[in-house]
DNA sequence: AATGAATGAGCCTTCATTCAT
DNA sequence: GATGAATGAAGGCTCATTCAT
């Protein structure tokens, strides 16, 4: 137990993804060299690669980190008992909070993909789309019992918020006036006004 | 004439323009080399670096022109002679509908804008908030004057609408069931509707 | 007993040499990784180290199987009690029959030579002259009679022979045309052909 | 003209070749490392990778400097305007003669075939085929017309006598006491003597 | 205006071997 | 007897850029 150690008490794995996260946010995947991860981490190569099968597996576990905890998160509001305008609007505000949370995380996942390898990449695409139609299922709802206008194909409006979700990264600065959770609600409110009939 | 155009009429920094905006529109920036730049543009290398000073250069040069180009459409929408809610709503469909139209442009310009050197991207900020600003003006006349909400801060809306722009390119496919004039349309109404006060 | 032997009653050291033997002769020394041999022969790394000093020991321990198989046949059929010309057509006959059974020894043996360390590389060319030598020794015998040409020196009538023997494991196959022991008598009366005076 | 040279007067492209040729041959294709074959070419690797697609190209190339000749010589000897067996004895001799004057060349050529990627390999045994067919067509001429012996299929033949040519560089050496052209001599007779009727 | 040979630094990955357990 | 995490060195290859012509 103590060969997984070094200088802290986390194990080698979990400081190598933890290395790369903050390398990958910060500089890009492409311009971040094994290298610099693996001596971020204090370890060598060959441990990343006894760990890793490559550089691609790192990000696509990243990804996997970000899928779960968003897709659990979802789960949990839209299952909730309360109605519809609430759900979503709970719903909306927690993914922007969260997002806030992990913004290396957030940055990586909107601007990486791409750099995935293709069949990892088809697979988050995947993974992707089941959160997105369940995002959906609920302005669908709300649509159906009339509780939110039905001028808009659903679809777009699911893009439309996450189109601000995915832009975060680009300006939101923890040290600026508004809190994490303050942006939420402006963001939620704004989609469900958005909504009104 | 005969010197700088080869198998069709274009000149030569126009057809390395070209390559370059597809190439890393595909592939991403990083992704594409040098090489493969001039062989689809049918020039050499020398050519290249006879009329860019880097790589980096070409990327520039691609941010110039959808810059120059989205600045002129602003501000001609919001110059127009009529009340603030149809100059937001033209001006936020515009941006929309010229986006789809360089969509190869739009994907460069999210995706790639860290990959530039320090000091030219820090002059595509100060020139990319000049247009923000230039939004963000219409939505707070409207704020001033009661025809929209306050509920929401000004910046707030404008990177609000900016990240559905920003995400079109994750999207939309020509293909697809909508125009682009339909998408722009439902988009600027759904920020219209969400500044109702 | 259990701790010599999993999965089936072949002893680990035993199992080791059988997957090093495959997969060197189907891909070659330097292209077969410790992990690859391990992964085979069903057991870890360390494993394989507590048998074997290094992966060039592996290589070694083939030779010297091949070499002690060899040369034992090669006595017996020189010793024989019978005409010169028989005892040489015998043993080359054999050679050849033998190598086929062990197709993959012989792979190895021919190709992979250089890849022992010098040390253990000089070790094996001792004992092939050995061998060498012993077969040589029937064809001097039979020139001294008279009943092989010496118009060749008997070196190079070696050379010629184990040249054709070298060359089966480039081209033949076990489900070609000609048995093992077919290939073998045209081979044997090729090279007692070649000696008629 | 100046900059392909450098030292001496050899085209980088020779002089890469002829320093993997030495290298290949002397310690095999998987033990030399680009890194040594620049450095004995006396350029970089980017100079390297400027002529040759891959390391795998280098080996092809020689390959294919050999092949060519050997065919080329072949050809002219078949074609003679001779009696059948002064033809066999004449490509039969001029080939080990080849061989012992580019023994470079022929030990990479019988000991690195198999680490060719698997579409050269291929076309290599396309090649060589060609060539087996050439010779063993002389062969069956003679079988035909009676003056060789038809007890031996003529495949098997061409194989023992390639067989002899493939073993020369494992043993002979330019200092030893035969010359090539007696080598050569020897291994033709045997050849034709083992093919007496 | 344009060529293309050559550079040099860096990239991702592999691998035989060691060693604490 | 056996494990498997970790090392450290090397390997093949890519690429933006330069420069003599």
């Amino acid at each position: 137990m103590a060969r997984t150690t070094e200088g802290d008490g986390t194990p080698v794995p979990q400081r190598l993804l933890a290395a790369a996260t903050r390398l990958f946010a910060e500089r890009g995947y492409d311009r971040t060299s094994v290298q610099e991860i693996v001596e971020a981490a204090g370890v060598t190569k060959g441990a990343l690669y006894h760990y890793f099968g490559s550089k691609d597996d790192l990000l696509h576990e990243i990804y996997g980190r970000v899928l779960r905890l968003q897709q659990e998160r979802l789960d949990a509001f839209a299952d909730a008992d309360a109605p519809v305008e609430q759900r979503l609007r709970d719903a909306a505000a927690d993914v922007v909070v969260t997002t806030l949370e992990h913004l290396d995380d957030a940055t990586i996942f909107f601007r990486s993909m791409h750099q995935l390898s293709p069949e990892k990449h088809k697979q988050v695409r995947v993974e992707r789309r089941r959160y997105h139609e369940r995002f959906r299922a609920l302005i669908e709802e709300g649509q159906r019992t009339g509780v939110f206008s039905s001028r808009t194909p659903a679809d777009l409006v699911v893009d439309y918020h996450f189109g601000s979700v995915h832009h975060l990264s680009t300006w939101y600065r923890p040290e600026g006036p508004l809190s994490g959770r303050e942006v939420a609600d402006h963001l939620a409110d704004l989609l469900l006004r958005a909504l009104r009939p």
